[in-house]
DNA sequence: TAGTGGTCTAGACCACGGT
DNA sequence: CCGTGGTCTAGACCACTAG
């Protein structure tokens, strides 16, 4: 938080937060704005870029940073939002049941998707996501015991991604993923409430950390009726 | 494309797709590079960051711009591509059929959608995407008739994203999505080989053009075996 | 300690939009 | 024409990684 573009960021977002600007006005001009935080022109920049990338503004060439309708950003879900955020953010009552929590030496599949090798162990972890007393969600998560040394039920019931980045710190960085539409499993039927459901809505993850080491793969197989996936794309040229 | 970084950009991704360089190493350092391409330090790190930002490289500090395995992020769906660039990528017979094709003055729930006033006229634009033969995707396309004035058939059963683009020469720039299964309508059953689905994936867009203005509402319903979503998600701090 | 990427600066020139 | 954002430069200092 001491960069001085992300200070900056977050002064213009609660700002625009707070509604001192108007959607379709424009931000001060770059040159004011290096002026009035004191600083250089590039580092302003900087501030606006990370703006336009999270949707609060459009810069337009000869005209300025022109302020966007951020309402119409605010996700329930998006990109690597974690499940324990979403269910926070939609105030629905949630519980998680953990079917499995084992630590095995990956088989060939496996291997290949965690590009780790032959005596490598993995942990798998199966669980059940309840929404408003139903079992919407199946996740089964495979993730590296090389990264991952300890896992508990505990962990597993509240967040791994909470334990991973706050209790070890380390660092998630991107994510690959994958939306397909699938046939049930034997393990959906024993697992989900699936209300004559026959296919369930399946996203392939794999995870990345900060240092470019591929440590987690996962699966979450949602019952098709109450999936939603949002996402903002922005054209890179 | 003469922007320096541009160009850097490309003569990089060139080599990374050419196998030059492994997954797993290091691209030679940004010092290194800016003698190399003649030119300064920050010019090779906005070519560079670009090359993050499409999963080619995630950079470390203090150990170098590791090299990531691209084979992983070649996608055939992504953020903004369009229909068009997919049928070609994927080498499929494709065919597009227009059953509807008008100008009509925007409903109240279209107008809220496309954020218009009451007098605007909106092209409806409803097309099938036959591949291989099985008419798979349902498009229905709701354009501002302010931004694009003269639609014609055989402009849609090509591709109407390459006449903004390179006709009237729009910049296409950000888009909000949604993804959600939905049961099939009798519109759904009237122009998609169902095969004896009940349920279709449903992608909404909101396009917006580079002066930040939204110009575009569309509704694409694909039958689910034939679904795939693929995203790339960097976390940013 | 040497080398890496991350940040920041003060200035320059350019392309574009509106006046 | 002036003001806007877009690009580019040459240099500085810092934080981190590895040998």
């Amino acid at each position: 938080m001491k960069n001085k573009f992300i200070v900056i960021y977050n002064d213009l977002v609660q700002a625009l937060r707070q509604g001192e600007y108007t959607a379709g006005d424009t931000l001060p001009s770059e040159n004011e704005l290096a002026l009035r935080f004191e600083t250089s022109r590039e580092t302003i920049r900087k501030a606006l870029n990370l703006l336009s990338q999270n949707g609060y503004i459009q810069k337009v060439r000869g005209k300025g940073s022109v302020i966007l309708d951020h309402s119409k950003f605010e996700f329930p879900v998006s990109g690597l939002t974690s499940f324990k955020e979403l269910s926070n953010q939609l105030g629905q009552t949630v519980k998680t049941h953990v079917h499995e929590l084992i630590l095995e030496t990956a088989n060939n599949q496996l291997r290949s998707m965690l590009n780790c090798s032959k005596d490598k162990r993995v942990w798998k972890i199966s669980r059940t996501r309840d929404i408003d007393g139903e079992r919407i969600i199946l996740d089964k998560d495979y993730i590296l015991e090389d990264i991952v040394p300890e896992l508990t039920k505990s962990i597993a019931e509240h967040s791994i991604y909470d334990y991973i980045e706050n209790k070890l710190e380390l660092d998630i960085s991107f994510a690959k993923k994958e939306i397909v539409v699938e046939g049930v499993t034997e393990e959906d039927k024993l697992h989900l409430d699936l209300d004559g459901h026959a296919q369930v809505v399946v996203i392939r993850s794999y995870v990345y950390l900060a240092d470019a080491t591929l440590f987690q793969y996962t699966e979450s197989r949602h019952r098709p009726d109450k999936f939603q996936f949002v996402d903002f794309a922005r054209r890179t040229k």
